[in-house]
DNA sequence: CTAGCCTCCGGACCATGGTACGGAGTCAAG
DNA sequence: CTTGACTCCGTACCATGGTCCGGAGGCTAG
Protein backbone atom coordinates (compact mmCIF):
# COMPACT_ATOMS: atom_id res chain seq x y z
CA UNK A 1 0.00 0.00 0.00
CA UNK A 2 1.40 3.43 -0.70
CA UNK A 3 0.90 6.07 1.38
CA UNK A 4 -2.48 7.49 -0.60
CA UNK A 5 -4.12 4.48 -0.04
CA UNK A 6 -3.17 4.25 3.61
CA UNK A 7 -4.27 7.19 3.96
CA UNK A 8 -7.62 6.41 2.03
CA UNK A 9 -8.35 2.92 3.49
CA UNK A 10 -7.66 4.71 6.91
CA UNK A 11 -10.07 7.78 6.16
CA UNK A 12 -7.59 10.44 7.06
CA UNK A 13 -5.42 12.44 4.29
CA UNK A 14 -1.82 11.91 3.36
CA UNK A 15 -0.60 15.09 5.29
CA UNK A 16 -1.82 13.96 8.11
CA UNK A 17 -0.12 10.99 8.18
CA UNK A 18 3.18 12.23 7.33
CA UNK A 19 2.11 14.65 10.42
CA UNK A 20 2.13 11.67 12.25
CA UNK A 21 4.88 9.87 11.11
CA UNK A 22 6.92 13.07 12.15
CA UNK A 23 5.08 12.98 16.28
CA UNK A 24 6.14 9.18 16.43
CA UNK A 25 2.55 8.09 16.27
CA UNK A 26 3.47 6.00 13.39
CA UNK A 27 6.20 4.11 12.17
CA UNK A 28 8.01 5.27 8.94
CA UNK A 29 8.79 2.10 6.94
CA UNK A 30 11.59 1.20 5.19
CA UNK A 31 12.05 2.63 1.78
CA UNK A 32 11.99 -0.50 -0.16
CA UNK A 33 12.99 1.27 -3.55
CA UNK A 34 11.67 4.41 -2.78
CA UNK A 35 8.70 4.57 -2.22
CA UNK A 36 7.37 3.58 1.34
CA UNK A 37 4.90 0.64 1.27
CA UNK A 38 2.48 0.20 4.35
CA UNK A 39 0.66 -2.62 5.86
CA UNK A 40 -2.61 -3.45 7.66
CA UNK A 41 -1.32 -2.62 10.64
CA UNK A 42 -0.82 0.69 10.07
CA UNK A 43 -4.24 0.94 8.75
CA UNK A 44 -5.42 -0.48 12.64
CA UNK A 45 -3.06 1.91 14.15
CA UNK A 46 -4.51 4.91 11.86
CA UNK A 47 -7.67 4.11 13.20
CA UNK A 48 -7.03 3.74 16.56
CA UNK A 49 -5.64 7.19 16.89
CA UNK A 50 -8.48 8.42 15.23
CA UNK A 51 -10.81 6.90 17.92
CA UNK A 52 -8.78 7.85 20.67
CA UNK A 53 -8.90 10.92 19.54
CA UNK A 54 -12.56 11.33 19.44
CA UNK A 55 -12.50 9.54 23.16
CA UNK A 56 -10.33 13.17 23.78
CA UNK A 57 -6.99 11.87 24.47
CA UNK A 58 -4.29 14.59 22.71
CA UNK A 59 -1.80 13.37 20.08
CA UNK A 60 0.83 13.18 23.01
CA UNK A 61 -1.52 10.61 25.29
CA UNK A 62 -1.95 8.99 22.07
CA UNK A 63 1.97 8.42 22.09
CA UNK A 64 2.29 7.73 25.13
CA UNK A 65 -1.22 4.82 24.98
CA UNK A 66 0.77 3.35 21.77
CA UNK A 67 4.19 2.94 23.70
CA UNK A 68 2.09 1.43 26.59
CA UNK A 69 0.35 -1.69 24.11
CA UNK A 70 3.67 -2.92 23.61
CA UNK A 71 5.02 -2.73 27.81
CA UNK A 72 3.01 -4.61 30.68
CA UNK A 73 2.58 -1.42 32.46
CA UNK A 74 -1.24 -2.12 33.40
CA UNK A 75 -1.64 -0.05 36.15
CA UNK A 76 -0.45 2.78 33.96
CA UNK A 77 -3.32 2.14 31.19
CA UNK A 78 -6.12 1.90 34.08
CA UNK A 79 -4.61 5.44 35.53
CA UNK A 80 -5.10 6.74 31.95
CA UNK A 81 -8.23 4.91 31.72
CA UNK A 82 -10.34 6.00 34.60
CA UNK A 83 -8.91 9.64 34.31
CA UNK A 84 -10.49 9.88 30.48
CA UNK A 85 -13.86 8.45 31.47
CA UNK A 86 -14.28 10.65 34.30
CA UNK A 87 -13.26 13.73 31.99
CA UNK A 88 -15.92 12.29 29.60
CA UNK A 89 -18.47 12.21 32.21
CA UNK A 90 -17.97 15.80 32.97
CA UNK A 91 -17.56 16.49 29.59
CA UNK A 92 -20.99 14.33 28.77
CA UNK A 93 -22.63 16.34 31.21
CA UNK A 94 -21.71 19.81 30.13
CA UNK A 95 -22.81 19.08 26.77
CA UNK A 96 -26.46 17.64 28.27
CA UNK A 97 -26.66 21.03 30.53
CA UNK A 98 -25.73 22.88 27.12
CA UNK A 99 -28.35 21.25 25.16
CA UNK A 100 -30.88 21.60 28.10
CA UNK A 101 -30.31 25.39 27.65
CA UNK A 102 -30.48 25.22 23.69
CA UNK A 103 -33.82 23.28 24.01
CA UNK A 104 -35.44 25.88 26.66
CA UNK A 105 -34.35 28.26 23.90
CA UNK A 106 -35.86 27.37 20.96
CA UNK A 107 -38.80 26.91 23.43
CA UNK A 108 -38.92 30.49 24.25
CA UNK A 109 -38.08 31.77 20.47
CA UNK A 110 -41.05 29.27 18.98
CA UNK A 111 -43.35 30.80 20.99
CA UNK A 112 -44.86 33.09 19.35
CA UNK A 113 -44.22 37.02 20.09
CA UNK A 114 -42.22 39.32 18.40
CA UNK A 115 -38.85 41.10 19.54
CA UNK A 116 -36.16 39.01 19.92
CA UNK A 117 -35.54 35.93 21.67
CA UNK A 118 -33.98 36.56 24.72
CA UNK A 119 -30.56 34.39 24.45
CA UNK A 120 -28.73 35.60 26.87
CA UNK A 121 -31.18 34.95 29.37
CA UNK A 122 -31.71 31.39 28.02
CA UNK A 123 -28.06 30.14 29.06
CA UNK A 124 -28.58 31.79 32.37
CA UNK A 125 -29.01 28.79 34.62
CA UNK A 126 -31.76 30.64 37.24
CA UNK B 1 -15.89 47.50 38.55
CA UNK B 2 -12.21 47.42 37.16
CA UNK B 3 -11.09 45.14 34.15
CA UNK B 4 -9.89 42.91 36.63
CA UNK B 5 -12.35 42.79 39.19
CA UNK B 6 -14.81 41.94 35.76
CA UNK B 7 -12.57 39.39 35.04
CA UNK B 8 -12.62 37.71 38.56
CA UNK B 9 -16.51 38.44 38.82
CA UNK B 10 -16.82 36.54 35.52
CA UNK B 11 -13.92 33.75 35.88
CA UNK B 12 -12.05 34.53 32.93
CA UNK B 13 -8.57 36.71 32.84
CA UNK B 14 -8.01 40.04 32.07
CA UNK B 15 -6.37 39.08 28.63
CA UNK B 16 -9.46 37.35 27.61
CA UNK B 17 -11.74 40.03 27.79
CA UNK B 18 -9.42 42.23 25.99
CA UNK B 19 -9.31 39.69 23.61
CA UNK B 20 -13.07 39.40 23.12
CA UNK B 21 -13.31 42.87 22.82
CA UNK B 22 -11.18 42.86 19.92
CA UNK B 23 -13.16 40.20 18.48
CA UNK B 24 -16.02 42.60 19.16
CA UNK B 25 -18.06 40.31 21.48
CA UNK B 26 -17.59 42.78 24.58
CA UNK B 27 -18.32 46.77 24.36
CA UNK B 28 -15.10 48.93 25.17
CA UNK B 29 -16.78 51.47 27.33
CA UNK B 30 -16.45 54.89 26.67
CA UNK B 31 -12.89 55.91 29.21
CA UNK B 32 -13.82 57.69 32.06
CA UNK B 33 -10.74 59.38 33.00
CA UNK B 34 -8.65 57.03 31.51
CA UNK B 35 -9.25 54.04 33.46
CA UNK B 36 -12.38 52.16 31.81
CA UNK B 37 -15.37 50.74 34.03
CA UNK B 38 -17.77 47.66 33.48
CA UNK B 39 -20.82 46.78 34.98
CA UNK B 40 -23.27 43.81 35.73
CA UNK B 41 -24.13 43.78 32.00
CA UNK B 42 -20.62 42.86 31.14
CA UNK B 43 -20.38 40.40 33.95
CA UNK B 44 -23.66 39.01 32.05
CA UNK B 45 -22.41 38.95 28.65
CA UNK B 46 -19.13 37.37 29.13
CA UNK B 47 -20.99 34.22 31.66
CA UNK B 48 -23.03 34.20 28.56
CA UNK B 49 -19.84 33.54 26.18
CA UNK B 50 -18.30 31.18 28.54
CA UNK B 51 -21.48 28.98 28.31
CA UNK B 52 -22.30 29.35 24.59
CA UNK B 53 -18.78 27.72 24.38
CA UNK B 54 -19.21 25.16 26.58
CA UNK B 55 -22.45 24.61 24.01
CA UNK B 56 -20.01 24.36 21.48
CA UNK B 57 -20.15 27.39 19.59
CA UNK B 58 -17.09 28.93 17.99
CA UNK B 59 -16.54 32.90 19.23
CA UNK B 60 -18.01 33.42 15.53
CA UNK B 61 -20.97 32.26 15.81
CA UNK B 62 -21.06 33.54 19.18
CA UNK B 63 -20.87 36.99 17.85
CA UNK B 64 -23.76 36.18 15.83
CA UNK B 65 -25.70 35.32 19.09
CA UNK B 66 -25.30 38.68 20.59
CA UNK B 67 -25.99 40.31 17.86
CA UNK B 68 -29.39 38.37 17.26
CA UNK B 69 -30.33 38.91 20.96
CA UNK B 70 -30.83 42.38 19.66
CA UNK B 71 -32.84 41.71 16.64
CA UNK B 72 -35.95 40.20 15.66
CA UNK B 73 -34.75 37.51 14.16
CA UNK B 74 -36.55 34.29 15.63
CA UNK B 75 -36.11 32.01 12.56
CA UNK B 76 -32.34 32.42 12.48
CA UNK B 77 -32.30 31.96 16.43
CA UNK B 78 -34.00 28.54 15.72
CA UNK B 79 -31.65 27.60 13.22
CA UNK B 80 -28.81 28.00 15.40
CA UNK B 81 -29.83 26.45 17.90
CA UNK B 82 -31.47 23.17 16.30
CA UNK B 83 -28.12 22.63 14.48
CA UNK B 84 -26.03 22.83 17.06
CA UNK B 85 -28.08 20.89 19.49
CA UNK B 86 -28.07 17.94 16.41
CA UNK B 87 -24.06 18.60 17.02
CA UNK B 88 -24.19 17.99 20.44
CA UNK B 89 -26.38 14.80 20.36
CA UNK B 90 -23.57 13.55 17.63
CA UNK B 91 -21.33 14.27 19.81
CA UNK B 92 -22.73 12.61 23.15
CA UNK B 93 -22.93 10.08 21.56
CA UNK B 94 -19.23 10.11 19.92
CA UNK B 95 -18.13 10.55 23.70
CA UNK B 96 -20.41 7.62 25.09
CA UNK B 97 -18.82 5.19 22.49
CA UNK B 98 -15.91 6.30 23.11
CA UNK B 99 -16.41 5.86 27.30
CA UNK B 100 -17.66 2.49 26.48
CA UNK B 101 -13.98 1.36 24.86
CA UNK B 102 -12.18 3.02 27.88
CA UNK B 103 -14.79 0.34 30.09
CA UNK B 104 -13.78 -2.16 28.09
CA UNK B 105 -10.13 -1.55 28.25
CA UNK B 106 -10.13 -0.98 31.92
CA UNK B 107 -12.23 -4.74 31.87
CA UNK B 108 -9.57 -5.94 30.03
CA UNK B 109 -6.48 -4.93 31.59
CA UNK B 110 -7.94 -5.31 34.96
CA UNK B 111 -8.19 -8.53 34.80
CA UNK B 112 -5.34 -10.19 36.08
CA UNK B 113 -3.09 -11.51 33.07
CA UNK B 114 0.06 -10.71 32.70
CA UNK B 115 1.61 -8.38 29.66
CA UNK B 116 0.43 -5.72 27.43
CA UNK B 117 -3.27 -4.91 27.50
CA UNK B 118 -4.42 -4.64 24.37
CA UNK B 119 -5.04 -0.92 23.85
CA UNK B 120 -5.43 -0.96 19.77
CA UNK B 121 -7.69 -3.69 19.93
CA UNK B 122 -9.88 -2.12 23.01
CA UNK B 123 -10.97 0.56 20.32
CA UNK B 124 -11.54 -1.77 17.86
CA UNK B 125 -15.27 -1.96 17.19
CA UNK B 126 -14.89 -5.23 16.09
C1' DC C 1 3.71 62.45 48.09
C1' DT C 2 5.35 58.43 46.79
C1' DA C 3 5.45 53.24 46.49
C1' DG C 4 3.28 49.70 44.40
C1' DC C 5 -0.20 47.73 42.02
C1' DC C 6 -3.55 48.49 38.12
C1' DT C 7 -4.75 49.94 33.46
C1' DC C 8 -4.12 50.83 28.51
C1' DC C 9 -2.63 49.35 24.07
C1' DG C 10 -0.40 47.23 20.21
C1' DG C 11 1.94 43.55 18.74
C1' DA C 12 4.32 39.26 19.42
C1' DC C 13 3.96 34.73 20.84
C1' DC C 14 1.87 30.13 22.27
C1' DA C 15 -0.34 25.17 21.74
C1' DT C 16 -2.91 22.03 19.09
C1' DG C 17 -3.71 19.61 15.05
C1' DG C 18 -3.20 19.84 10.98
C1' DT C 19 -2.73 21.68 5.64
C1' DA C 20 -0.16 23.60 1.75
C1' DC C 21 3.95 24.28 -1.19
C1' DG C 22 7.75 23.33 -4.11
C1' DG C 23 11.07 20.79 -6.33
C1' DA C 24 13.17 16.50 -7.26
C1' DG C 25 12.63 11.72 -7.86
C1' DT C 26 9.76 7.31 -9.02
C1' DC C 27 6.49 4.20 -11.00
C1' DA C 28 3.14 2.24 -14.16
C1' DA C 29 0.22 2.37 -18.25
C1' DG C 30 -0.05 3.17 -22.95
C1' DC D 1 10.06 5.72 -23.39
C1' DT D 2 7.24 9.27 -22.39
C1' DT D 3 3.56 11.23 -19.74
C1' DG D 4 0.94 11.90 -15.79
C1' DA D 5 0.11 10.66 -11.23
C1' DC D 6 2.11 9.73 -7.06
C1' DT D 7 5.96 10.09 -3.50
C1' DC D 8 9.45 12.20 -0.62
C1' DC D 9 11.00 15.77 2.41
C1' DG D 10 11.59 20.05 4.69
C1' DT D 11 9.66 24.21 5.69
C1' DA D 12 6.03 27.47 5.92
C1' DC D 13 1.58 28.51 6.84
C1' DC D 14 -3.31 28.08 8.78
C1' DA D 15 -7.37 28.53 12.40
C1' DT D 16 -8.80 28.77 17.04
C1' DG D 17 -8.62 30.74 21.36
C1' DG D 18 -6.10 32.70 23.89
C1' DT D 19 -1.57 34.50 26.72
C1' DC D 20 2.37 37.41 27.51
C1' DC D 21 5.29 41.64 27.02
C1' DG D 22 6.77 46.30 27.64
C1' DG D 23 6.39 50.96 28.38
C1' DA D 24 3.64 54.86 29.66
C1' DG D 25 0.42 56.60 32.53
C1' DG D 26 -3.27 56.42 36.58
C1' DC D 27 -5.17 55.40 41.28
C1' DT D 28 -4.93 54.71 46.17
C1' DA D 29 -3.22 53.61 50.91
C1' DG D 30 -0.05 54.87 54.25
Amino acid sequence: MTIARLGAAAGVGVETIRYYQRRGLLAVPPSAGSVRRYGAEDVRRLKFIRRAQAAGFTLEEIGELLRLDRTSDRARVRALATARIAALDAKIAELEAARGALERLKGVCAAGGKGPCPIIAAFDPE
